[in-house]
DNA sequence: AGCACGCCGACT
DNA sequence: GTCGGCGTGCTC
């Protein structure tokens, strides 16, 4: 067999096109597809991945490979990945890669290191040295006092103790300075909890799902469980089988459940084997994370999205979490992919048991398992027996006119509300706009304050008193007097957010303790945790925030979830809106009453005869997805179809439209006869930080013919260079 | 993405 | 005559 003698290469950095370099000889045995490398470009080296093989190039004269940076840089069901998803999310292989190869990888970051102080010479040795420096060179002296002391040689920075007195004992041959390589798992404390006994339905479950791990076929299961009904046991038990036949497991979970709490459960099972894949950590423990399990020596990783990507050795399962999050979704950039269903084609690629849990799943994954397509699990009673929350419907319309005026609470919420708080329990309160009012508006002639950059209205926000932009976080001052009709009239505001009803209700009741969380409370790192741990605390009667209250926490002393706008949802003109407030409400009435204290969750709406309402409100999911599918037939949305969102952008508008429509009558020209090309429209959001926004939808029996036309319309006229276009397969959004 | 190349205007 | 603005195009 003759060799191949010629590597093309996607490089890490944004360039489409594959270059091709000559394989050296001594090489040649180990270059495989896949395999990372650093080559020459013009001048500077950079580094790349190896995507195909070949005898010879098209291309005159090469330059050689300059360095083989890893042998197998990705294994080839991720290297099959990437093409699938490529192909599916018409991204281009070298962007998708991007994707597949994070940043620990890409940098060769240093591990991180921990320098630990040993004795080096015997203990007499030490405390005679150590009395000698006594006095003059205490600070010495006292290192060498708690080397003594120490169990086992203890960090540097441990010691608190400057760096130069250790050196100058190093100098004196009393010391040694050890390097440890850290290995990205923390070493915090854990209780161990054994497994669980299951009850019949979880029981039921879970051999299912052992079944596959044991045949080691691809096979996806869904596991639909209400709220604390123990889908969790189920997952460690999985994951305890999966180990026991020698495979790896990966759990997913939404973003923002991947805090301590999330964590220590698994680590109480599972002891220090885990590989915690966090965006927060920096990119030496994040890159130690990832080696670990690529060496097989870490079998467990848990992550969000992008974790679907780590090297796990041997995967044998894969877990996604609450499967219907919209975190799971990648929106803004390409390959705009959904974790969910790449990780069902990982499963796929690996024979591996996939395993989506959610208590209220997605429309798409409810009907696949109904087709047949996944495996259908049930856990329909709460192990812990806590009694399903009464829900409450309250007509907002009749709650003001008995108010006489504006109030964010209907009576029975207040009255809710005090008596819990007399009863040290709690309360939350979701309203899903943050900051003080929503806009500023003239009473005269109607000028609302907008951004100058976007085409939205600017938020007031109390705290630091001023306008701001959701968009862009552009601020301004509030205005006095309207610019428009120069003050003769006054500005008014509209609309209220979190804070506005944080205020409201220290106002009504000044005894009772309120925190809140939104995007702007939670700006900080760790400011997330620390105000769910707050909470956990008891060191407030009432949480008010935005729908991130809502997900995946529980408060055991949580006895009443208020919504206080409950048909915010229904009024974004989107398809999928009714199932995420079908979902936030499943989520609230999980919040509400989970030990054995009884839930009450009520729902404030000012469309208190919307059908939808009920159904969520009794939580009848099945009731639910038969209504819902019904309308999704009739107009012949997902699952009945697929869709794709092309978004255009660029600083022109009528240029971005212009340009937009040629690229529309281009797909119309060349369309496969079963997709509608629906009408180009303005964006949700129109204007973005100085970009204008244009985008059309299309509705297609399948999405593979559609997106290979698309690829092929994109090689054939690239777009100008500031007018860019973001291909959206599957939107879980399609008005924004 | 970088980086060279080139074309134009402003200044020593 | 030369420095530097940035728009365009190429990288094996």
């Amino acid at each position: 067999m003759s060799e191949n003698r010629v590597a093309a290469v996607l490089l890490d950095r944004s360039l489409e096109k594959h270059l091709d370099y000559e394989i050296p000889s001594e090489m040649q045995a180990r270059i495989q597809v896949g395999s990372r490398v650093e080559v020459f470009v013009r001048k500077a080296l950079c580094k790349g991945t190896v995507a195909i093989l070949k005898k010879a190039s098209t291309f005159g004269t090469l330059r050689p490979l300059h360095r083989l940076i890893e042998e197998h840089g990705l294994s080839d069901p991720l290297w099959q990945l990437a093409h699938w998803m490529s192909r599916y999310y018409c991204c281009p292989l070298q962007r998708t890669l991007k994707c597949l190869t994070p940043p620990n990888v890409r940098r060769e970051v240093k591990q991180k290191t921990r320098l630990t102080v040993s004795l080096a010479v015997t203990r007499e040795e030490a405390l005679d040295l150590c009395r000698k420096l006594q006095g003059k060179q205490s600070a010495q002296a006292l290192v060498l006092e708690k080397l003594l002391k120490a169990e086992r040689p203890p960090c540097l920075k441990d010691l608190e103790v400057s760096r130069s007195s250790v050196d100058t004992l190093v100098k004196k041959g009393a010391v040694r300075l050890i390097e440890i390589q850290e290995n990205g798992l923390d070493d915090a404390e854990f209780f161990p909890s054994p497994p669980k006994i299951l009850n019949g339905e979880q029981a039921a479950c879970l051999t299912e799902i052992q079944k596959s791990l044991d045949a080691g076929v691809f096979q996806t299961h869904l596991l639909f469980g209400v709220t604390g009904s123990g889908k969790t046991e189920v997952y460690l038990q999985a994951i305890q089988h999966a180990l026991s036949l020698g495979k790896s497991a990966l759990l997913l979970v939404p973003e923002i459940a991947l805090t301590s709490q999330t964590i220590e459960r698994f680590r109480a099972r599972f002891g220090l084997k885990l590989a915690i894949l966090h965006h927060r950590k920096s990119l030496g423990e994040r890159s130690a994370a990832w080696e670990s399990l690529k060496s097989g020596e870490v079998k467990i990783a848990i992550g969000a999205r992008s974790a679907l990507f780590c090297p796990a050795k041997n995967l044998g399962l894969i877990i996604i979490d609450e499967e219907h999050d919209s975190s799971y979704k990648q929106n803004e950039e390409m390959p705009t992919y959904h974790a969910r269903d790449v990780a069902v084609m990982r499963g796929k690629l690996e024979k591996a048991t996939v395993l989506l849990g959610s208590a209220t799943p997605s429309l798409d994954s409810y009907a696949n398992a109904l087709a047949g397509k996944y495996r259908l699990g049930v856990l329909s009673t709460r192990a812990t027996l806590a009694a399903q929350p009464t829900m409450r419907i309250i007509d907002m319309k009749q709650a003001l006119d008995k108010a006489g005026g504006f109030t964010h609470f209907c009576p029975e919420l207040l009255e809710g509300i005090e008596e819990r708080t007399a009863k040290g329990e709690q309360t939350l309160l979701l309203l899903n706009r943050r900051g003080y009012r929503r806009m500023q508006i003239c009473s005269e002639c109607r000028y609302i304050a907008k951004c100058p950059h976007c085409d939205l209205s600017l938020t007031y926000h109390k705290e630091p008193n001023l306008l701001r932009c959701h968009l862009c976080d552009y601020q301004a001052q509030l205005l006095r007097e309207c610019p428009s009709c120069r003050g003769h009239s006054q500005m008014e505001f509209r609309g209220f957010g979190t804070e506005h009803v944080e205020r409201s209700l220290r106002a009504l009741f000044p005894h009772i303790r309120t925190l809140r969380m939104d995007r702007d409370t939670t700006r900080k790192k760790e400011s997330h945790e620390e105000l769910f741990k707050q909470f956990r605390a008891h060191k407030a009667d009432v949480l008010i925030g935005t729908q991130m209250i809502a997900k995946g926490f529980h408060f055991p002393c949580v006895t009443l979830v208020g919504i206080l706008n409950a048909d915010a949802q229904l009024q974004i003109p989107d398809f999928r809106s009714a199932e995420s407030l079908f979902q936030l409400i499943a989520q609230a009435s999980g919040r509400a009453g989970r030990s054995d204290l009884k839930g009450e969750v009520i729902l404030q709406t000012f469309l208190p005869h919307h059908p939808l309402l009920p159904l969520a409100a009794s939580q009848n999911y099945t009731a639910f997805y038969e209504r819902e599918m019904e309308e999704r037939k009739q107009f012949s949305f997902p699952p009945f179809s697929r869709l794709i969102k092309i978004v255009f952008s660029g600083p022109d508008e009528k240029e971005t439209n212009r340009i937009a429509d040629a690229f529309r009558a281009g797909l119309i020209q060349s369309a496969p006869p079963d997709a509608e090309i629906l009408p180009m429209l303005p964006a949700g959001h129109p204007k973005i930080k100085e970009r204008y926004r244009f985008q059309f939808l299309i509705k297609t029996k399948a999405i593979l013919p559609m997106a290979d036309r698309l690829e092929q319309l994109r090689q054939k006229g690239p777009l100008p260079k500031n007018i860019h276009m973001l291909i959206d397969v599957d939107p879980t959004a399609t008005f924004f």
